[in-house]
DNA sequence: GACACCTTACTGACCAGTAAGTAGAGTCGC
DNA sequence: GCGACTCTACTTACTGGTCAGTAAGGTGTC
């Protein structure tokens, strides 16, 4: 065992859990180190510690996300398309049920307040979730599973937008989530209607 | 005339003019009664006479908004569906060139740090945004405009939820909204792909 | 004794909100 | 046609709270 090792990794990753749980449902500036701090049992500085400025823990949020999203695409990159399309939905359902958004929601709508440093890596963390949605389409039409009018780009940018978008919708009206999910189902020709 | 009534109405119109920039590109939390003042040439104070709280100013800004969006409905009610789906486009062109997001984006993404007669009227405000979209596609698939799969609802729903989101990811890739546009365009069966 | 991982104790900035006072313009009695 | 009153639209001056961030010290482990 490495004990100091365990230590550091064990409440860095936990400021890291509670922090994006802040951050997807009350949004990066509307939380603070107290919040932290306050469900962890440790004092302000704690936190201080492990990420000196605001901006240094948003920017550890962020790239972890972005580690975190390239294992989900490569773990299931031999899923036919039309079930790597379900995963995402279930994924927006996981989001739904914490009412939480999702990171490209929240940080694309506070993007104006946010130091430099995020709004960099926010920039490569959507264009990454952006060309992936696309990559799900184009496969799929590649395949014959998904049949739709225009590009892979476009539509694989119209799922990626309303999934956002609907997300946010979805907590002041419930239906808003499923109504766009069954509606891109449709919209890739992949039910019979 | 008169002068005491414009007074009033001036400076009170100025401070709702100003807040609905700041909230529409910072958020409802990222702007302070200071931003205004500064900007207005008056004490903070000077706000808090015409808007106590700023809860006081956040019902007002999205009241105003209902009702400007009811005129705006009322008044291109005879127009077109393509057209008044178009007309809506080149709104949110507008909010685009201005660098800032759609007042029903900014409001769903921070809605559970907003107090709770602000979430009351964003329900309202929203709903009413919503069900003009599926009116508009209703109307468009009756008049043999618009040709789509699914019902009304779903597609007003996804037409909705992606431009609010391409809005947002435009902020991080300007192709994002001219990219969704156009599909939406397609999925409505308006243009000859 | 060096280092990781905290603590206590603090600073200065900003925030919403309030209380009390004031300038000016309109109104009314006379 | 002039003083007294009133109201609107502010001002100055302040409070208490929250915020990110820092400095210096302590404690346990290798």
């Amino acid at each position: 065992m490495k004990p100091e090792t365990d230590a550091r990794t064990d409440t860095r990753k936990k400021i890291l859990d509670l922090a994006e749980v802040l951050m997807l449902s009350r949004g990066f500036n509307a939380f603070s180190y107290q919040h932290i701090s306050g469900e962890l049992g440790v004092r302000n500085a704690a936190i201080h510690y492990h990420f000196p400025k605001k901006t240094d823990l948003g920017v550890a949020l962020i790239e972890r996300y972005r580690r975190r999203f390239a294992r989900y695409v490569a773990a299931q990159a031999e899923l036919s398309p039309p079930l790597q399309l379900e995963r995402y939905f279930t994924l927006a359902d996981t989001y739904y049920d914490k009412q939480q958004i999702c990171p490209s929601g929240i940080l694309s709508a506070e993007l104006h307040t946010l130091p430099p440093e995020m709004r960099q890596c926010t920039a490569s963390f959507v264009e990454e979730m952006r060309a992936w949605a696309i990559e799900i389409v184009r496969r799929g039409q590649a395949s014959g599973a998904m049949r739709y009018v225009g590009t892979p780009e476009g539509m694989g940018t119209i799922v990626f937008a309303a999934m956002q978008g609907s997300l946010q919708l979805a907590r002041l009206d419930g239906s808003a989530l499923d109504e766009v999910k069954q509606q891109i189902r449709l919209l890739l020709g992949m039910t019979q209607a």
